[in-house]
DNA sequence: ATGGTGGGTAGCCCA
């Protein structure tokens, strides 16, 4: 919470999106949303592991909580804003990081990622409203959107697999990746950096796993993007940091 | 080729 808070009071948006809350919805730290003018919640979250938020300053109704995996990990929250049945609907995702060896033989992770996706796809077939999907897609689909194209080549996030899964996933909406519309490839866009390096500015091995992409008409009407990489440097950080879209609605 | 760090749950799994 203290970089939740820490965000929300420098950047004030209107609408904020979690992955991997990691608890149970009656222990999410809802008084202190609350707090901070978020007092609108749509929580999908589960003992331990997995779960994703929405909170907002403004209105939401919640419409939709998927299981693309089909395994009962909860990885989504849809709601509406602007008033149900209307306005834009927003898509909260958590895409499963899909185990370390890229192969549905060997790792059944990486499979029911893929079948994640495939499921995403099909939803994607049916959108027939202004629509963002947001969250942590745990891939980097661009050469650029990782620090060794080569070195990343058969790492999960990062395979062509993967690659290609995703889009599928982008054909099937026509969706606009408002991340590298606003920031055009090839110049550097990380949104993710592993714990597992003592600094991670060293080498600035990065990826761009997570994503914010909107139907086209939306994609349009974005009037600002850009990242806070310095999130990256807090006190307990994340290994992620936020990802921050402007629109005129 | 290996293990590195962080987190939650429970005597290990996941990212």
């Amino acid at each position: 919470m203290p970089i939740v808070e820490r965000f929300l009071k420098e950047e004030a948006p209107d609408v904020l999106c979690l992955q991997e809350i990691k608890c149970e919805e009656h222990l999410f730290p809802y008084k202190a949303f609350n707090a901070l003018g978020y007092t609108h919640h749509a929580v999908h979250g589960q003992k331990g592991y997995h779960g994703v938020a929405t909170v907002a300053k403004i209105p939401l109704t919640e419409y939709s909580r998927l299981d693309w995996q089909a395994n009962g990990e909860a990885r989504h929250v849809g709601v509406e804003l602007g008033g149900a049945g209307q306005g834009l609907c927003l898509d909260n995702v958590y895409v499963p990081a899909g185990g370390d060896i890229p192969d549905r033989e060997k790792n059944a992770k990486f499979g029911q990622k893929l079948d994640f996706l495939e499921r995403m796809t099909r939803w994607a077939d049916g959108i027939d409203r202004p629509t963002m999907i947001v969250g942590d897609f745990n891939i980097a689909p661009l050469e650029c959107d990782v620090w060794s194209h080569k070195q990343l080549l058969k790492v999960v996030s990062h395979t062509p697999l993967e690659v290609d899964t995703l889009q599928r996933f982008m054909d099937a909406h026509g969706w606009s990746d408002i991340g590298r519309e606003q920031i055009a490839a090839p110049e550097r866009y990380y949104s993710w950096w592993s714990y597992r390096a003592k600094d991670y500015r060293a080498g600035d091995r990065g990826r761009r796993l997570d994503h914010m992409w909107g139907s086209p008409e939306v994609g349009k009407q974005v009037t600002g993007h850009r990242i806070r990489e310095d999130a990256r440097g807090w006190e307990k950080p994340s290994d992620h940091v936020p990802l921050i879209t402007e629109l005129s609605l």
